[in-house]
RNA sequence: GUGGGCGUAGCUCAGUUAGGUAGAGCGCUAGAUUGUGGCUCUAGUGGCCGUGGGUUCGAUCCCCAUCGCUCACCCCA
């Protein structure tokens, strides 16, 4: 025998009884999305290499080490996206979309790939749903999009086991001083610090501050703070944020030493963490992005967005209020003696027009078998057929929950299901 | 890329004290009930004990390699 082609490692199938929570978690985005007026883009799955070298930034882990890159038969560089916000703001250039409305509030949903080392919480294609508002600069907009977040974690009823983490870098100016500054402090301490600080206290500093190495992280507890670096504008945007976070009634925790790993942070920059993970413990990350759009050849446009791992919200959702997934039929034909198996196409495909979910054996088995089956898939009525019944047009159909059983007529079968199923929803 | 743990039935796992070619529960199939599921009872199906090599009369067990899974580091969703 051949041998058995296996999956490509960090990836996973999200097989049927996965994918019903999938579809409950997709539901409730496109319900928020569409409550806070976010429109869906859909980009492309790959994109030139460039594009993410520039967008992210050449020095990031995920541009130096991570991305599935390869040539196509022409010999460009193209790259699987290993996050969106690049691929979104491109479209947003290439598309001219600032000419459609000053402000473009979007919203993906799709796989990503970065080649890492899989753990939990972290699979080389994993699925990101995320939202980007492009053309507003003002704090009314970053707080919108804490909120929009917020509102999906609601949904999910998983508020109460997750923090939300946030924390400032400021504008260029504010981020120019601070540098110096932490740079300043660090200096006389340099051969102290841990060996990957040491290669970033030029390239970028401000990475040193969420260091996990211990000797880092002393020397960090006193190190000066980006807020109190913050020119005046930056500031007012900031305690602006707060305060409409506080209004909101969204709780947060100021983090000082917040630094998110991407190039392209300004201003406000935010996590959310739950305390039901592992150590893959961020569940959405996003900032605004005041300069991106201009680097990447647009205008000089303000944007902020964030970016949320499915199956990380996922594990979060099992783990504090689980779905059921029950798997629900309305409605399950079994047919008595073998010449009959021929009328069961018709019947179930009429039922099905109108409206029901319906389900009937393949497999010639025993009413036994078939009542086994019906039982499995979570039915809620049994249409039983023989002999009998067929010469009158009828079938036996049993409500599986009571266990009552009438004749009904061929075709007030989906009528009857469907009020009584109707009539339940309405009582509950 | 670095380190730890683990690979035995579809799933979760036991086991070989000290090497003699394997078990349970769940699931699946069927019967008890020849036209009635779920509960119960009974029986059955199902495994080159991850792969390759070595030691041995003999390896699922010991040794080496390899692949895979997993957790952690780095970093991130």
């Amino acid at each position: 025998m051949p041998d058995k082609v296996q999956r490509v490692k960090g990836v996973n199938d999200i097989l049927p009884v996965e994918a019903r929570q999938w579809q409950v978690l997709e539901a409730v985005i496109q319900k928020v999305m569409n409550r806070y007026a976010y429109g869906e883009i859909r980009p492309p799955i790959f994109e030139k290499t460039e594009l993410f070298a520039r967008g992210v930034g050449e020095d990031t882990d995920i541009v130096s080490k991570e991305m599935y890159s390869f040539s196509d038969l022409g010999g460009s560089s193209l790259t699987l996206r290993p996050e969106l916000t690049a691929g979104v703001v491109r479209s947003y250039i290439q598309n001219n979309l600032q000419q459609i409305s000053p402000v473009q509030k979007l919203w993906y949903e799709g796989p990503m790939f970065r080649q890492e080392r899989p753990q939990k919480g972290r699979y080389r294609q994993f699925w990101q749903f995320g939202a980007e508002a492009i053309g507003s600069p003002n704090p009314e907009q970053d707080v919108e999009m804490i909120a929009l977040f917020y509102a999906i974690l609601k949904e999910l009823g998983i508020t109460d086991s997750v923090t939300l983490k946030i924390n400032s870098v400021g504008d260029t100016e504010s981020r120019t001083a601070y540098r110096s500054a932490l740079q300043d402090y660090l200096k006389p301490h340099l051969s102290e610090l841990s060996e990957t600080s040491q290669a970033r206290f030029e390239s970028n500093p401000l990475r040193i501050l969420d260091s996990k190495a211990p000797q880092d992280k002393e020397l960090v507890k006193d190190a000066p703070k980006i807020r109190e670096c913050l020119n005046e504008a930056s500031a007012n945007h900031y305690d602006q944020v707060l305060s409409m976070l506080k209004d909101l009634k969204i709780p947060y925790t100021q983090d000082d030493l917040l630094v998110r790993g991407l190039d392209y942070y300004t201003h406000t920059i935010f996590e959310f963490t739950s305390d039901a993970l592992g150590a893959q413990d961020a569940i959405c990350g996003g900032g605004r992005y005041n300069d991106l759009v201009k680097e990447l050849g647009g205008n000089d446009v303000p944007a902020i967005g964030w970016a949320s791992g499915i199956e990380r919200l996922l594990l979060v959702v099992e783990a504090i209020k689980p779905m059921n997934t029950d798997p629900v039929l309305d409605l399950y034909l079994v047919v008595l003696g073998d010449e009959l198996r021929i009328k069961a196409p018709q019947l179930v495909r009429d039922w099905r027009d109108q409206g029901l979910s319906c389900d009937a054996d393949a497999l010639r088995r025993s009413m036994k078998a078939q009542m086994r089956e019906a039982n499995r898939q979570g039915a809620r009525f049994v249409a039983i057929l023989g002999e009998d019944e067929f010469s009158q047009g009828v079938v036996q159909l049993k409500n599986f929950e009571s266990g009552e059983q009438e004749t009904v007529a061929f075709d007030q079968v989906a009528k009857t299901v469907l009020n009584s199923l109707s009539e339940r929803s309405e009582e509950s």
